[in-house]
DNA sequence: AGTCCGATTCGCT
DNA sequence: GCGAATCGGACTA
């Protein structure tokens, strides 16, 4: 075993157990881990993340406390997961937080290890498998990283990401990465137009700025960071 | 039982 | 940039 996987060590529920817009941020730069059956891992590092919040949050799944079985993990312990279909034809994963019906989602990764096998889960499901994908692009979208990890409502839906027997999916926290030298840009969430204006624009997405494999970048609000060098 | 609609992605214009 | 693909589940009656 190599020296750097000395300090890897899986997140446990204590490291989740956090409201929901805490851990989105929180989460940012932690990996996600997959493991196959035949014990291919899969890896990514989490560089974009959105809140959804119970009740009063109009884009989300619990709004005005709705529970059904399907939004039922959202109600779960902090670390299980939510995965649901989207559009008949994707699926997208969510991490249950503190607050009963609040959770995070998943929006991108950058791939750290099994790229290979992502290229083969993207291009099974492509028509024009020609051309190979950019690493970069594997994970840069909800549904994009579900299919890179396999990651289905009907294999990885409300279980326990924490639970350190768990040989399917986990996260991990990564010593190497310094969070301290990372910018955040916060903004708003993505393909909630639906829920009106107010809760559309909340600021509850979150990505490492600067990232390749962030789905959408919003130059607006990525101006905080630069506002110095403005020339105008 | 019938209708309506996405927390998206892909392929083509 | 735009429209199609595609289906589970919430909601209506």
């Amino acid at each position: 075993m190599s020296v750097n996987n000395l300090n890897i060590r899986r997140l446990l529920k204590e490291d989740i157990d956090k409201p929901s817009k805490e851990l989105s941020i929180y989460l940012l730069g932690k990996i996600l881990v997959r493991k196959l059956e035949g014990d291919t891992i899969l890896k990514g590092r989490i560089v974009e993340t959105e809140s959804y919040l119970g009740g009063e949050d109009k884009a989300s799944n619990t709004y005005n406390g709705r529970r059904t079985a399907a939004n039922e993990p959202m109600y779960m312990p902090a670390g299980t997961t939510f995965v649901y279909m989207t559009y008949g034809m994707y699926h997208c994963i969510n991490i249950s937080s503190k607050e009963p019906g609040a959770a995070v989602l998943l929006r991108a990764l950058e791939p750290l290890s099994g790229i290979e096998a992502m290229q083969k889960f993207r291009a099974q499901k492509m028509k024009s498998k020609k051309n190979e994908i950019k690493t970069s692009k594997l994970c840069d979208g909800p549904s994009k990283l579900c299919i890179s990890m396999n990651i289905t409502k009907q294999n990885l839906n409300k279980v326990d990401v924490t639970d350190p027997e768990n040989r399917e999916i986990w996260l991990e926290d990564d010593p190497e990465f310094e969070k301290e030298n990372i910018k955040i840009v916060h903004t708003s969430r993505i393909g909630i137009a639906s829920a009106g204006v107010e809760w559309a624009s909340k600021p509850l997405r979150f990505y490492i700025l600067n990232n390749d494999s962030v789905s959408k970048r919003d130059k607006v609000a990525e101006e905080d960071f630069h506002s110095d060098v403005d020339t105008s």
